[in-house]
DNA sequence: AGCACGCCGACT
DNA sequence: GTCGGCGTGCTC
């Protein structure tokens, strides 16, 4: 315990460690304290290397012995990087999804920033031609025609380009560029930003009643919080309601974030963002480079880019003046960040934009049943928007019972039928198969062997076309083999159906049509996708087969007849979020189908054809099928009735992780109020994967605050375990997966 | 997490 | 006799 002299303060600092401890040191010396702020980046020695932390409090006092504290090395920052509120709302989260601060904290900066690198906003290189380069021949440049185009893209700008500006053109000027520079070819130019970029937006679209209704609901509520719950069919106009309301924010001189929930959705956006709003827009998500995302991150920061477009880690991006947090496809699995920190972006966008006083505004065409939930409480306002926008119609869903009915290999006879049907009119059918490879078994005929992952509690898929065998768990491969290693004489079959053999399958039925199929495996090399999408809409494509990648986003107007091939894989879970997630999917696949002219039709394969989830979809749509489950869920108790965590552990051996989370259950069973169960521990669905042994601990309340003041007691119990370190265990709050 | 310390098996 | 395996504990 020790007490420092006045003006002699102690920094306590959250330093990025999978512990939740925070760890004092002592100011360094020659410091203005009054200049010090919760949030700087301090620069401190740790153990035998130096770490940049965040400070959280200037104190007087530490627990520590004087003798053993060090002194901080440096403050980092002359202000902190982060507002007061955004730093609230970082300790918020820490506690309420029990995660050490100094790695949530961490999460809400660039991985340049988490390092410790200065925080300032380059400014971009921009490039002219030289005197040289504007009277070049393209005579010299046949063998170098990448320099040649650049060559030609600069002569139609003359003033110059900028690097945002030749990335918007093209992704691989860099070498080009570098190229003719040591030509003396091309020159920096520091001349002010050439001005020849289109100025003015398209302008904006006529809208309905409900779309202008919705707008103007969330226009009143700017300047303060509330949370809207847009809920609107594909092609119901949602982007153009985003579009008005961000425009009304644009004018307020405030800035707006909009989540979508994976990267290959953003281009689409952007388009539309950059069509209409004539204002540089930030792009924030994984698949940029560190540099490009601290670009962003800062210039929303000091304000110099008013709209950021991004993914779930966006969300904690600083905005100089928040207007507004739009939240696209609200109900998407995909804002539950699966490990480390995991957070739920649309759970923390809310608390966020009540931090800051601003509305939120969710979108879907299938809202969650927890945003439902929230309406139906009066917590948030529900928006509607008509079927579709114009006179296009809903398409029509129907089951098609394929029990005792004549089988092309997965494909029923009548379906087959109505695809000849569809597209002997010349318009285009889409097959929804949501597992990929040829088959999911190579079993032995004459003994019963299967191909089994050595590592997981899986079978092993069968890629034809690579000729291997694939693990989908933990990526293992094997080459294809052509005898049983078991009876060496069987004959090897393929059970079961992926998109590769459906592929297969179609090409035998369809002999003359273009069949494209969209799966990890197809579109790997990257724009691939954006080829295939292109040659859709162009109409070359007859059939378009795939997997979850076709669920999202993209639309094809064409497109009148869509197959889900095997609805039922989704009806059996011991998780109960599939159903909700299997009504959610079938919606999104028939929402990419049909438009005003055109109306499409989706048709479902089943063997239970009087599946009640099924049929109340499908007769009464989605939002009676979620008060149906929701009705359900209130019965069983199950969130959001109640609130759960997992506590999730892996081993090398079962045994470990199954006695840590043992011991574990005990102090909860002990530490928990009467609102709070404890279910478990039971080895996972998947009871070993990547040669792990997996268990895992379900705990439960009707009370939250009952379950988080347990979490709060555990924790420490987790921590003193001494298995702790030799199980790698990680506890989920509000978990969406129970695998 | 990263690193050091420390105590038991197969090797020059 | 040592080298190195990873179980344990600490980092202000």
């Amino acid at each position: 315990m020790s007490k420092l002299q006045d003006g002699f303060p102690i920094f306590r600092v959250a330093l990025p460690l999978p512990i939740f401890r925070l760890f004092d040191y002592l100011a360094p010396e020659n410091i203005d304290i009054s200049q010090v702020k919760p949030g700087m980046r301090v620069e401190v020695p740790f153990g035998k290397h130096t770490k940049c932390g965040f400070l959280v409090e200037c104190v007087q006092y530490s627990d520590i012995k004087t003798d053993k504290l060090k002194v901080a090395l440096r403050l980092l920052d002359d202000v902190p990087l982060l507002s007061g509120k955004d730093l609230k709302l970082l300790h918020w989260a820490s506690q309420y999804y029990h995660h050490p601060l100094g790695e949530v904290i961490t999460a809400a900066f660039p991985v340049s920033l988490r390092q410790g690198k200065v925080a300032q906003l380059r400014s971009e290189k921009a490039y002219k031609l030289t005197e040289l380069g504007q009277v070049i021949d393209s005579e010299k440049f046949k063998r170098s025609p990448k320099q040649l185009s650049v060559l030609e893209k600069f002569q139609q700008h003359p003033q110059g380009l900028s690097e945002s500006q030749l990335t918007a053109w093209n992704d691989n000027w860099r070498t080009s560029v570098k190229q003719l520079l040591s030509k003396e070819l091309l020159q920096l130019t520091s001349d002010a930003m050439p001005t020849d970029i289109k100025l003015v937006g398209e302008s904006n679209l006529i809208c309905n009643p409900q779309q202008q209704s919705a707008i103007d609901a969330v226009r009143v509520g700017l300047g303060h919080f509330a949370v809207f719950l847009l809920e609107g069919v594909t092609g119901s106009g949602k982007t153009e309601v985003y579009m008005q309301i961000i425009q009304e924010v644009l004018a307020r001189g405030q800035q707006v974030l909009v989540l979508l929930p994976e990267i290959t959705l953003t281009p689409q956006l952007e388009d539309r963002f950059k069509r209409r709003f004539a204002i540089p827009i930030a792009i924030s998500h994984s698949k940029l480079t560190d540099n490009q995302r601290q670009h962003a991150w800062l210039s929303m920061r000091q304000g110099q880019t008013s709209i950021l477009l991004g993914t779930r880690s966006a969300l904690f991006t600083p905005l100089k003046k928040p207007g507004l947090i739009i939240l696209d496809e609200e109900h998407d699995s995909s804002f539950k960040q699966q490990e480390g920190f995991r957070f739920s972006a649309r759970d923390v966008a809310i608390v966020r934009g009540k931090l800051l006083n601003i509305p939120v505004l969710l979108g879907s065409a299938t809202p969650s049943l927890e945003s439902l939930h929230n309406v139906n409480k009066q917590r948030y306002q529900l928006l509607h928007l008509p079927e579709r926008a114009g006179a296009a119609q809903a398409p029509s869903l129907q089951l098609l019972d394929i029990r005792n009915k004549r089988m092309h290999e997965g494909i029923c006879e009548s379906l087959v039928n109505e695809i000849h049907k569809t597209l002997a009119k010349n318009e285009q059918v889409l097959l929804f198969l949501n597992r990929r490879g040829f088959a999911p078994t190579l079993i032995c005929h004459g003994c019963g062997w299967v191909a089994r992952c050595q590592r997981c509690d899986a079978n092993l898929v069968i890629h034809y076309d690579e000729q291997i065998l694939r693990c989908h768990h933990c990526g293992q491969e094997q080459r294809l083999i052509r005898q049983c290693p078991a009876c060496k004489t069987g004959e090897l079959t393929a059970l079961g159906l992926g998109t590769e053999r459906i592929e297969k399958i179609l090409s035998e039925l369809f002999v003359e049509k273009t069949i494209v199929r969209l799966d990890r495996d197809s579109t790997q090399r990257k724009g691939t996708l954006e080829g295939f999408l292109e040659q859709i809409n162009q109409g070359d494509v007859d059939i378009i087969l795939g997997t979850q990648m076709l669920a999202k986003g993209h639309h094809f107007p064409n497109v009148t007849l869509v197959a889900i091939l095997d609805v039922d894989s989704g009806l059996f879970s011991i998780d109960f979020h599939a159903a909700e997630k299997m009504a959610q999917m079938i919606v999104q696949v028939s929402g990419r189908a049909g438009r005003a002219e055109k109306p499409g039709r989706v048709i479902m394969q089943t063997r239970q054809p009087e599946h009640p989830l099924l049929t109340t979809l499908i007769r009464e749509g989605y939002r009676s099928f979620a008060n149906n489950a929701l009705a359900e869920r209130q019965a069983a108790l199950l969130p959001p009735f109640s609130y759960q965590a997992l506590l999730r552990a892996h081993a090398i051996d079962a045994e470990s992780a199954m006695t840590f989370l043992q011991v574990v259950s005990e102090s909860a069973r002990i530490l928990g109020s009467s609102h709070t169960q404890i279910l478990g521990p039971v080895a996972a669905p998947m009871a070993k994967r990547a040669g792990l042994y997996r268990y895992q601990l379900l705990l439960q309340s009707t009370k939250r605050q009952d379950l988080h003041l347990l979490l709060d007691k555990l924790i420490p119990v987790i921590e003193k375990h001494k298995l702790a370190k030799k199980v790698r265990w990680s506890l989920d709050v509000d978990p969406v997966d129970l695998y």
